[in-house]
DNA sequence: TATTAACACGAAAACGGTTTCGTAACCTTT
DNA sequence: AAAGGTTACGAAACCGTTTTCGTGTTAATA
């Protein structure tokens, strides 16, 4: 087993200093050119790399930054990992993932692990508990501690910090004027039981495009089903939902909801997008693939990843104290398939 | 801002030395109660947690193990990675996490990058490029240092080290067999051009259920697709190898080859699964979202990522040098949904 | 020839911990 | 009272780098 080699070995076997080995290496004018020569050369041929550990340890500066999401198994996210990666790689960085499950416990937990040197800055999205709990002290202390913090779409106003997120609201009214343009009058806003405030600003867009085009508010349009447990929501019940109240178009704040509703519309007899349009929110994997294929907000996570990581290493590199904090907005937009009428 | 505390401060405060700070915080029987009581509180009331860069250094250990996969937008690598990163972390460890893209030259890179002592050990599936150039140097290397490294699902015989697949052969098998069984005559294997070694293991798994069932192999029956770009696939093609060959089921070797394939023959009139049945390999999102719902393979990715973790922490933790090492299979099943008769 | 500058290198501190070992001060024993 | 044993702590080495500063040797200058 070839253990690797250190300075220290180069110096006894060359019979130099460590520091003369440590500046023949970065080519420093100190040293002269046969030493140098002579060093670089047994460096190469040992295939001398420098610990990443003892760098990080005297520049105070690991090149790591750590992402916090709800869930990886999760389009969305991982498309805004790949931009962060991506990123961060081109700029020599690594990332460390780790993923909170939607729990607040498991999300303080590993902050606090990462918080200890582990990394350079964090890039997140708050879980569903933490919203809920409304309770940002970990970030707080992070922030406190002067390691940069940048939130991605679900973010809150509590903490002082980079933020990436989407136009939720204007893509909702954006998506809701299309149905009304594409003379739909019934138009369903298909929503969860809302703790989470991407939701909320998605219903507002909603409203809004209600309101411009003088259509009222019916609130026996709004079906609100449980995040997560897709698989427990009774058919009869989105089917009831829709012949009830005579539904021209729905409007779905994330994939799995339209897909479901698609499928149970389809199923009941309606045609889509004759009688029923369906737009949804996130464009993932079962947009591209439904039949028909959904209309949906692209949310264009990679750009969102790529954006924050840029924000953050900025700020990790930058020498600079002073406190500015930028909320980035990117710009969701409709892309029409199958599901709507153009 | 608060900077983080170090031993030193301590010890500056409370005017003792550095090694009795640390001690103390150790619960170690050396130091007096009154000094430990002191020190640890102080401790607390700073907030004070040890950095973990300078224990990395020290101990020669990070706590870091580093994953390196072809894509992250992906299912059964998300998957996987989610049962890794699940085991790691209640073992305290953290996942840095590299994507290859399926390039050799990316792969080498993140490995070199990470094997500078940024991590414990390696968890990694090759990227198609390396599979193709068949050139493992770089895990070889690796290896050679004494770095543990476990594959996964895309793996090497060129390389000695832990590995974890499933039985795809075997999975392919049952897969042919349960069609056979349900009176299917014409059973189409859909495929990729082949340098991915799990597609020929599907293949062999499928040609040995046909021998065993007496059905002569049909050339004909044999669809390959380009992996990747599934949108250029015209649906032509699709189309005529179905009806041409009156194909009667249909095996295919990933989700979206079986999804794409199940909605060109839908549209083409055929009826699923009373004219045609489909398995697809991978059970994915969209198998579980399609009409009919697909019947699948299930690889339990989060399952394979747990054992990979566990194999990998064992090795980084054993003190022993001896080189034994295991290929793990993880058993394969068929979900059998909508897409086929039972 | 004495002084100074340039050159080439090494010693040592620093990053933040852990750990081994040495020792002063007190206590117990005979 | 001398010897031995505890107790409680500090000094220092170490992990692998980087970097500052000091210095001996040689060459150039006055």
């Amino acid at each position: 087993m070839k253990r690797k080699i250190t300075l220290k070995h180069i110096a006894r076997e060359l019979e130099v200093s460590i520091s003369t080995v440590s500046k023949a290496l970065k080519n420093s004018e100190e040293i002269s050119k046969d030493t140098k020569e002579k060093v670089q050369a047994f460096a190469k041929l040992y295939n001398y790399k420098p610990n990443n550990i003892a760098i990080s340890l005297k520049n105070k500066r690991t090149k790591n930054i750590g992402v916090i999401i709800p869930d990886i198994v999760h389009h969305f996210f991982t498309t805004v990992f790949r931009g962060i990666e991506k990123y961060a790689n081109a700029k020599g960085y690594n990332v460390i993932v780790c993923v909170s499950d939607e729990s607040f416990d498991k999300e303080v937990i590993n902050m606090e692990m990462l918080a200890n040197g582990s990394i350079d800055g964090f890039i997140m999205a708050l879980s569903a508990e933490t919203q809920a709990k409304n309770d940002y002290k970990h970030l707080q202390e992070v922030t406190e501690q002067g390691i940069p913090l940048v939130l991605f779409d679900r973010i809150t106003d509590e903490i002082a910090c980079d933020k990436v997120v989407i136009n939720d609201k204007e893509a909702a009214y954006l998506a809701a004027k299309n149905l009304i343009d594409s003379g739909r009058k019934k138009i369903a806003l298909i929503t969860t039981d809302d703790y989470l405030n991407v939701s909320l600003k998605r219903a507002e867009g909603y409203l809004d495009a209600l309101k411009d085009a003088n259509i009222a508010f019916d609130e026996s349009l709004v079906l609100k089903l449980p995040y997560g447990a897709i698989e427990n929501i009774t058919e009869q019940r989105v089917e009831h939902f829709f012949n009830a109240n005579r539904i021209d178009a729905a409007l779905c704040v994330n994939e799995l909801f339209a897909i479901h509703c698609m499928g149970v519309a389809k199923k009941s007899g309606l045609r889509i997008p004759e009688d029923v349009s369906f737009i949804g929110f996130t464009d993932g994997i079962l947009s591209k693939y439904s039949n028909p294929k959904l209309s949906a907000i692209a949310q264009h996570g990679q750009q969102m990843g790529e954006l924050a990581a840029k924000m953050l290493i900025e700020k990790v590199e930058s020498e600079s104290e002073e406190e500015t904090y930028k909320t980035e907005i990117i710009k969701a937009t409709l892309i029409s398939r199958g599901s709507t009428i153009n």
